[in-house]
DNA sequence: ACAACTGCTTGCAAAATGCATACGGAAAGG
DNA sequence: CCTTTCCGTATGCATTTTGCAAGCAGTTGT
C-alpha cells in the first residue's frame, strides 16, 4: 500500500509528502483562512479545487499526521480539520514559498501583503503565528499577539486602497 | 499555450510553477551537487528520474528562467545548465524544506546532515551560498567562503563516519 | 574502426487530475 | 411536518501527467 520511497533525502522526502499542486494549498488555506470544514474549503478555494481531489487531501494529510479530524459538536454531521504539529511548522517553508512568489511571480498586490508582512515579520513572527496556531488548533493558550488578525486587517486594507 | 494561472496568490503561483514531484529535485542537484550537464544529472540522480522527464523538467525551467543554456566549449555535445537568480534565491526555501524534511521524515542520518548545517548555518550562511553560486554560476566574484565545501566536507565525513 | 557517450525523442501503459453528477443523512426554514 | 438546503464524500469518465524501455544521429575517446 505504501508507495516506496525515492531516496532518504529531507527535500526529497519533503516533496514526496508535499510535493503536489494542492496539498500546501490546503494547509494554507486551514492556515491562513483558518477554514476548519470540508464545505468552507471547496467553496472558498482561490483556486477552484475539485471535491474528490480535496477529499483525497484531506485524507492523505490525516494519514501523513499533518492534520487531524474530530467532530463538530455544534453540527452532527461537520468535520473538524485541525492543523497538527507538522503543519503548524510548515508556517517558516510557507513563509519562504511567498516571499519567492512574490518576487518571481505575477502574484497580484492585494494576495502579496501578508507574504510582504510574513517576510519582514522574519522568524520572530513566525513564532508568534505558530504559537497562535498552536492556540487554534491545539488548544494552547492563547498568546497575546495575534498574527492571523495582523495579516487579516492589512489584506482588508489592501482591498479597500 | 500557456495554462491559466489559477490565482494571483505568491504561495499558489510559488507552487505553479516548481510545485511538482522533480523540479526542485533537478534543482537541488544543479545547486548542491554542481550537475551541470543532462547525463550528470540523469545518471547521479539519487531518486532515479526518468529521461524524458528530466529533459521536460529542464526546457519548463529554462522556459521559466530559473535555469540558463551555454554550450559546453569543451564538448560540442554538451549543454551546460545554469542557474539563474531567481533559483539562487531558492536557497532559503530548500534550506526550510530540509530542515522540515529532517524533523518530519524519515531521512537518512548522512543526507540530512547538509541539511542540518544549512539550517544551522541561518540567513547568513544562505547569503554566503548563494553568492558562491552566483560566482559559480553567473560569472559573480569568487567569495572567500565556500559553502559548497563545508557542506560536501560534512557529507563526506558523515559516509565514513 | 569502433565502442561509448552526447542530449533528447518516441511509443505505450499506468496513474493522477479535472469535472459533473449523485448519495443518504442531517439541519434549517416555512 | 415537509421541503429545501447543506454535510462530507463517492462514482463515472475524459484528459493530462508520469514512468519505463528503447532508440537516434552525431561526437568523442581508444
Amino acid at each position: 500500500m505504501d508507495k516506496p520511497i525515492r531516496s532518504g533525502c529531507p527535500i526529497n522526502l519533503t516533496l514526496e509528502t508535499l510535493g503536489d499542486r494542492w496539498s500546501l494549498i490546503v494547509i494554507r488555506d486551514i492556515m491562513f483562512g483558518n477554514r476548519r470544514h470540508y464545505r468552507d474549503l471547496l467553496n472558498n478555494s482561490e483556486e477552484g479545487i475539485a471535491s474528490n481531489i480535496l477529499a483525497d487531501r484531506l485524507r492523505k494529510l490525516v494519514e501523513a499526521g499533518l492534520l487531524s479530524t474530530s467532530p463538530d459538536p455544534a453540527h452532527k454531521q461537520k468535520t473538524v480539520y485541525s492543523l497538527a504539529e507538522p503543519a503548524i511548522q510548515l508556517v517558516p517553508l510557507l513563509a519562504q514559498m511567498g516571499a519567492w512568489g512574490r518576487r518571481f511571480t505575477p502574484a497580484t498586490r492585494e494576495l502579496s501583503i501578508r507574504a510582504q508582512l510574513l517576510e519582514e515579520g522574519g522568524p520572530q513572527m513566525w513564532a508568534a503565528f505558530m504559537a497562535e496556531l498552536r492556540s487554534l488548533h491545539l488548544g494552547a493558550e492563547a498568546p497575546d499577539r495575534s498574527v492571523i488578525r495582523e495579516l487579516t486587517d492589512a489584506y482588508l486594507a489592501a482591498l479597500s486602497g
